[in-house]
DNA sequence: CTCCAGGGGGCCA
DNA sequence: TGGCCCCATGGA
């Protein structure tokens, strides 16, 4: 059982919800190595706050991620972002909105695409939302999902056998570490545990 | 040296 | 819609 395996993954770790925003634009197609750097930075300078960013310059801002990547393009975004949940009321606004006007909302924004939008759904408004990220995408097709499978039917898949954002947080959080160190994208590795995974989501899925 | 990371957007057919 | 390209540092 992946979940006896692993344990509680606690993603995020005890984070504020600014904090949580910014981190998951900066990893956007980025190690989360390079990301912690950039939020020490940021940590140090009391920046971690999306009212702060949000009356930043692109000049100082890219300046302290640049340890993620694409800093210009992120810090022009994390800005235009945090400007408009700012101006929208703050993620105090976002909780009155149904999940799906909050996913609407956020999809419309400039710098938040559909991973981006179901991180903030189930980790910063705690919906019961799955996050499709690149592993599970690529762990799913390697157990003989077919490989035309859209990633919005993957997440509807997901979110009708796992219920509860407890639960879809933490199966998340198993398929990104199953990702990390059993499933790299170019070589197949032998003695892949992936197959594990079908028992813990049948388990779960069972009536 | 090469490969790739917890994507997103613009552009083009 | 679907594919391609760009953004860019840092670890393995």
């Amino acid at each position: 059982m992946l979940e006896a395996y692993y344990g509680d993954l606690n993603w995020w770790p005890g984070g504020s919800r600014d904090e949580i925003l910014i981190g998951a634009i900066l990893t956007q197609n980025t190690s989360w190595n390079n990301v912690e750097k950039s939020l020490s930075e940021l940590r140090k300078r009391g920046m971690l706050d999306i009212r702060i960013i949000a009356r930043t310059s692109e000049r100082i801002l890219s300046g302290l991620i640049r340890s993620s990547g694409f800093y210009r393009i992120k810090a022009s975004r994390l800005i235009s972002v945090c400007r408009s949940i700012a101006a929208a009321g703050g993620f105090e606004s976002l909780e009155k909105k149904t999940t799906s006007e909050a996913e609407e909302f956020l999809l419309a924004l400039n710098g938040i695409g559909e991973e981006t939008a179901e991180s903030v759904l189930c980790y910063i408004l705690d919906r019961d939302v799955f996050v499709v990220d690149r592993y599970t995408v690529r762990i799913f097709f390697r157990l003989g999902m077919d490989n035309t499978t859209r990633r919005d039917e993957i997440r509807s898949l997901v979110e009708m056998s796992i219920k509860g954002n407890d639960s879809l947080k933490n199966f998340h959080a198993t398929l990104v570490q199953l990702g990390k160190e059993h499933c790299r994208p170019t070589p197949y590795c032998s003695g892949c545990p992936l197959s594990s995974i079908c028992e813990y989501f049948q388990r779960v899925t069972s009536p």
